[in-house]
DNA sequence: CCAAAAGTGTTGGGCCTACACCCATGG
DNA sequence: CCATGGGTGTAGGCCCAACACTTTTGG
């Protein structure tokens, strides 16, 4: 079967989705966004927020809107997001119900005050990454999947700082990473690191904050224009799976 | 719109389907695996290969498919390559007869005596990429994501052997990298960089054989067990997009 | 003064680039 | 014997991990 010569009314019955996760670095603690099910299957039990691609709108417009109707930010806020196509899951029978085919994206978001500002719709709340919780259909594998790749991510872009407010301290920075990875890193180097790669952060003039109520006051800086980072920061032992 | 709460059979009509994007190294040269067009849109025009996904398989498991009708390899053949995922497409009006969701997968074959061995449904041949061929759909651009993914990957892992036959040489391996990326490399260099990487390739015992008629003959290696290079064989400048 | 976090300096080692040089084969 | 490609050796430099040390705040 190729793809000409295909009758228009012929084509087998699947539902297209996206599914959604959202990361944000909380108390040291990385969290995702999840939603309870209030209907069978799997009812009563986490899921990643998602929903039916419309059939006017691409895969990622239709993330951004679920994004938006979760989370309870305004539709500019979340037009402005990073979003990052992860992968697409087509399993038969991952749905008991029906063939759907969901395409997986990632979203960083700072600690944001409150996850469920506006919609009354919207349900989904924080929950910290690693706890005993089992998601839904698929959803542990897409989660996994998806925390890989923000990690490896990490290593060659400026993503980190998507994690954080508009202007923040390197200690904040440090602290991302650290989260993500599962690590601890040396203050100084992470310093250099940062500060020697060309547009990944900007200081902030005369700005200064306390991280963590002691200590000495931290320079504030701002995301830069850089996406690629040259060079990149390793994750410590070289772990990386393809 | 949430993904519980709905009517199985009220989603929206879509056509899921698959592209592949299947590269060989021939005469120093990058090929890709096309196919003309027969029927309008873009009659005549060269298209990547794919086609539907059926009810009852996976988008990868489609993609082994058609792979297999379109080259001729048997299905035994198929399963053992790798494939990878690239990313799903889903604009709307990318396919102007109706909604077409396709996930993209990415091949590496090493250089076959004939393409279209067996199936006479299969009319695939290998063109040079690069050249100045329009393809239809969007297929253009995912032939240009499909390259830009596998030269990062050949930084990290080791599917540059995926283009070698079973047994190559140190030479092979090396213009696979320096076609793929257009670029020389430093052939001392090169060889250390690839035999102090752990797993990258195994030595073949007491075999030799000749590149190009003249010079020494050079030894055979197999492709290794690493699937990732620890440290990477990076690009010179390091040129690198997200 | 002490704890905690920011920030600076220094040193040794690993890896990589660049290039010089030898080896084996075909014409 | 020369051109061509395989294979070995080596010197310099860059980057980075490790760790010592100073600075500035809160209690």
């Amino acid at each position: 079967m190729t793809v000409e010569g295909y009758d228009p009314r012929a084509f087998p019955p699947f539902a297209v989705t996206v599914d959604l996760a959202v990361f944000t670095v909380r108390d040291g603690r990385l969290h995702v966004l999840l939603i309870e099910r209030g209907t069978e299957p799997y009812q009563g039990a986490w899921a990643l927020p998602g929903g039916f691609v419309l059939p006017r709108e691409s895969a990622e417009q239709a993330a951004r809107r679920e994004l938006a109707e979760e989370t309870g930010l305004s539709e500019s806020t979340v037009a402005g997001l990073h979003l990052e196509q992860l992968r697409t899951y087509s399993d038969p029978g991952r749905d008991p119900r029906m063939r759907v085919v969901s395409v997986a994206y990632t979203a960083l978001l700072p600690d944001l005050p409150e996850p469920r500002g506006g919609g009354d719709a919207a349900h989904a709340c924080w929950k910290a990454h690693g706890g005993p919780q089992r998601l839904a259909f698929d959803h542990e594998r897409i989660l996994a999947d998806a925390h890989e790749r923000v990690g490896a991510k990490l290593e060659y872009t400026g993503l980190a700082t998507a994690f954080c407010p508009a202007e923040f301290t390197l200690g904040e920075l440090r602290q991302v990473y650290e989260t993500v990875w599962g690590v601890e890193l040396d203050r100084p180097n992470f310093r250099r690191k940062v500060l020697t790669t060309p547009g990944f952060v900007e200081a902030v003039e005369g700005g200064a904050r306390l991280t963590g109520g002691r200590g000495k006051p931290a320079a504030l800086y701002r995301a830069g224009p850089a996406n690629a980072l040259h060079p990149p920061l390793l994750r410590p032992e070289g772990r990386h799976s393809t």
